[in-house]
DNA sequence: CATATTCTGGACCAATCGGTCCATAACGAA
DNA sequence: TTCGTTATGGACCGATTGGTCCAGAATATG
């Protein structure tokens, strides 16, 4: 046996990031191979394909970023907790805004392709789990009030997030768009 | 002299209606040509090239479309008017969910073409510009209290309105896009 | 009807697309 | 060191990409 030389994960983090930032279509094989320094005959030993690479970049994106966002969401003020998803999710002054890879995979993919379109439900329901917790304790503790419906709080804030995000893409300030997630928190309350 | 044997602005609007659902990187000259039912030269003659018909379609998408959603809110309740803007951009049940244009456009160009780029941030602000005429009038007339500054509560409906398409595209019911759009509203008290 | 002008269809182009394949290099096991 | 196996680089593929160009069709004008 021949070892790798290269690290599949570390090969698939650094694909996922030129998706991320061009868009599918936009990103050629050729653009994706010297990305992840590797060979076009590795990558389909790999990875299959461009389509089912993409796939798997997603899948990842959402297993990490989501994971990490839903994870640091359990624990202490619920409205800090839901406030941070929103923070980081907001791109800091020169840093270039990609937004969220699964919103980019939404608009450009998921209307025709019924895989990512079947990834980015799962991660948005994930998403919206992890709201829908944040705001169950936040109701029992008393930050938010009981009168809304947590579920409608929940997908509320999901879709907050996203319209956040796509203006970030558009270069919207990040005072601007903070401002736009302090607004928002008002709804809870 | 021999007259055109097409209608410009049909073709533009024939080919936007293309470009929104499928992408721009994701729609083939071909494509275009078949929906316009044009010839490869009178596309060429006509709109320069395959970019700068994007950008023609951009510009009359946010002519046409956010123009009439800004004079559709220049009258009545400001609530209601706040809120048919919402609704008119939640697909019917059974209708192709291709979101907004515009923001599609945000998504897959915004970030790397300056002149995409450009287009989009005209029309966001024209879109905030009709939001914060509705709630000024709203403030004026009692229907929003004043205590939020009309101009953060405009850049907040800007973002839920993409928020909600984002999820549109992403094939979330009619129904709870409508009760997210309603949580929404609930900001302006 | 003749002519000048403009529009159209499609041949044609180089470049690039995603993807396959194989000879060879590089390694683990013996 | 030899052998068997696997990973790698790159040649190669047909299809498609956006775009150019021109011969000829169609029409307004005189």
């Amino acid at each position: 046996m021949r070892p790798r030389e290269f690290e599949p994960e570390d090969a698939l983090d650094r694909g996922m990031r030129v998706l991320w930032a061009r868009g599918y279509e936009a990103t050629s094989l050729e653009d994706l191979l010297e990305a992840m320094d590797l060979s076009k005959s590795s990558f389909y030993e790999t990875f299959g394909s461009k389509h089912d690479f993409m796939v798997a970049a997603l899948t990842r994106y959402i297993d990490v970023v989501l994971g990490q966002l839903a994870k640091d969401m359990r624990e202490g003020s619920a409205r800090d907790a839901i406030f941070r998803t929103f923070d980081c999710m907001i791109p800091t002054r020169g840093m270039p805004a990609n937004g969220c890879f699964m919103q980019n995979c939404t608009i450009e993919l998921a209307q025709h392709d019924p895989e990512a379109r079947a990834k980015v439900r799962e991660g948005l329901k994930r998403l919206e789990e992890g709201y829908y917790r944040a705001v169950l304790r936040g109701q029992e503790n008393g930050e938010i009030g009981r009168e809304q419906d947590a579920r409608e709080l929940a997908r509320f804030l999901v879709s907050s997030l996203n319209g956040i995000v796509v203006l970030s893409r558009a270069g919207f300030d990040r005072k601007n768009l903070l401002g736009i997630a302090e607004t928002t928190l008002g709804v809870l309350r």
